[in-house]
RNA sequence: GGUCUGAUGGCCGAGUGGCUAGGCAAAGGUCUGCAAAACCUUGUACAGCGGUUCGAAUCCGCUUCAGACCUCCA
């Protein structure tokens, strides 16, 4: 039954049968923010792909060591000498010691990532901790002979590079098409050529984050630290690099060749790339001003929302596309993912309701299978949610008696319908988990009015048993008749 | 301009050479004092034009449209 999972690599475009260099242990490393900004929903959409590739490695018991890291340094603004560190920028702007910015914003993607019930990295390193680790990895280069140091700065030679690599083979572009469509920048560059990248910038007198360097002080380049910090925890060759499909040209390209150039070999073996999150069909992102953030969706503060959506409904949004698509944001798509998770999350509840037969007439297996099969062909998500659809209204008939289920077959049913429901795809169940505070002292009140509701119901009272019902539904009780009884739920 | 991806029913979104994806919304029904909930049933969609094939929405070509990357970006 144990499928074989085969995940798409971007490297050789396509899928792939995943063979961990070290089995049982697997190595991941997956770019993770700069820290400088509040997380939109944009982010949700590489944490919650790579937490479930997390999960589901781990629920194969692969041994994983998950990377994902915190930029806090770097990433210039332009390409250009005086570029300005976005970090320092934002610093600037609101007039506060740079490390106080990347700790804020650290503090709030972690919380936003809690919401999400994404999973903690087995590390998540900083940039701005391993300057030494990146002041090494550029002196490999150099010492191999692709890179070149002029004034105070490391470039890497692309052209020499590319004389023994491919630069370019991840995205699949070559040297040529790069040099007819890369724009020659007015300024005094020192690069030699305006496609070769920084590996160490030299800094200006007005540069805040610097620090001490064989080539003066300066700071590391944009796309130094992956490199230099997914060797350092992985190793020199890993299994899986993810990000999002947006850095694949320059980011990733470059670290391919860096690590090339340094170790003489590739570092990632499996290229994992999540593609965007859309709005009205445009890439939503910092550039364009489109974004909304993850506080904003939590409280349906943005003037594009209609209303707040759950951390839930966000990751479940999130979950019911395939990573590779482009998924569109929409308050309709949104509302219909707080009604599915929903739906959903009531079937998990019933199944504790159902009560066993001699005999079953549903095959639990099948759900089993196709989950597995769903999730190991390259992390179909979407299928394992209509699988576990399907087996809501199953579940429903069997608590509704029109179907029935052994004690032993029902066991296996819950086991296969929790694991994926909360270990795989992560989800849980917000309302069970935001209610327990007060959960028992509302139960009480809730039940003794519905115990009055049956029995003015009963004295054919309706005006009183509306009013009960009406009340409570105003209250946010949801009151759901049964054949025998009552059944309710908050909203 | 270069490289690449996509176009699926009212909306979101899987899939794929012949067999119901799923969710939301909608309609009808069962149940109910009424309603809600739950359950059952229903839609016959794959941008357009050619081609390959016994058969294509699925493969090939062209057209149209949209998007991504080529500058920091999840």
């Amino acid at each position: 039954m144990e499928s074989k999972l085969v995940l798409y690599n971007t490297l050789t475009r396509r899928k792939e049968e995943f063979e961990p260099i070290n089995p049982p242990h697997v190595g991941m490393y997956v770019c993770g923010p700069t820290v400088y900004g509040d997380p939109h929903l944009g982010h949700a959409r590489p944490a919650v792909t790579f937490d479930l590739l997390f999960r589901y490695l781990r629920s194969l018991d692969y041994k994983v060591r998950y990377v994902r890291n915190i930029t806090d340094v770097g990433h210039l603004e332009h390409d250009a000498d005086e570029g300005e560190d976005k970090i320092a920028k934002k610093a600037r702007l609101e007039q506060l010691e740079p490390m106080e910015v990347a700790h804020y914003y650290t503090e709030r993607y972690h919380q936003a990532m809690d919401a999400l019930n994404v999973l903690t990295p087995s590390i998540e390193p900083y940039a701005s901790g391993h300057i030494i680790e990146q002041i090494e990895f550029v002196k490999k280069i150099l010492d191999a002979g692709f890179a070149y140091e002029v004034n105070g700065s490391v470039y890497f030679d692309v052209e020499t590079y590319n004389k023994k690599y491919h630069y370019g083979r991840l995205s699949g572009r070559n040297l040529d098409d790069i040099i007819s469509n890369t724009r020659e920048l007015d300024g005094q560059s020192d690069k030699h050529h305006s496609f070769d990248f920084a590996l160490w910038k030299n800094a200006s007198p007005e540069h805040i984050m610097r620090w001490p360097s064989p080539w003066g002080e300066g700071f590391p380049g944009w796309h130094m630290e992956c490199s230099a910090m997914s060797t350092r925890y992985l190793g020199e060759r890993f299994d899986i690099h993810g990000g999002g499909m947006d850095l694949m040209f320059p980011h990733h390209e470059c670290e391919i060749a860096q690590s090339a150039a340094a170790l003489g070999h590739d570092s990632a073996k499996y290229w994992v790339h999540n593609n965007m999150i859309t709005i009205n069909g445009k890439k939503m992102g910092k550039s364009l001003g489109n974004f909304i953030t993850l506080e904003e969706l939590f409280n349906g503060s943005h003037a594009l929302l209609t209303q707040a959506y759950s951390p839930m409904t966000i990751r479940f949004f999130v979950l019911q596309a395939h990573y590779r698509s482009t998924l569109d944001f929409s308050n309709e798509a949104l509302q219909a993912a707080e009604k599915g998770l929903d739906r959903l999350m009531k079937g998990v509840e019933t199944l504790s309701k159902i009560k066993p037969a001699a005999v079953s007439t549903v095959h639990p297996d099948e759900l089993a299978t196709r989950c597995a099969e769903a999730m190991s062909d390259d992390l179909n998500s979407p299928i394992v949610i209509s699988a576990l659809f399907d087996w809501v209204r199953i579940i429903n008939q069997l608590a509704d008696g029109q179907q029935t289920i052994t004690a032993a077959e029902l066991v296996q049913l819950t086991a296969t319908v929790r694991h994926y429901v909360f270990d795989v795809l992560g989800l849980c169940d917000e309302k069970a988990a935001g209610a327990t505070g007060g959960k028992d002292y509302v139960s009480a009140l809730v039940t003794m009015l519905l115990d009055m509701r049956q029995t003015a119901k009963t004295d054919k009272n309706w005006a009183l048993s509306d009013k009960i019902r009406d009340e409570l539904a105003a209250a946010g009780v949801r009151v759901k008749d049964k054949k025998e009884g009552y059944d309710w739920d908050l909203e």
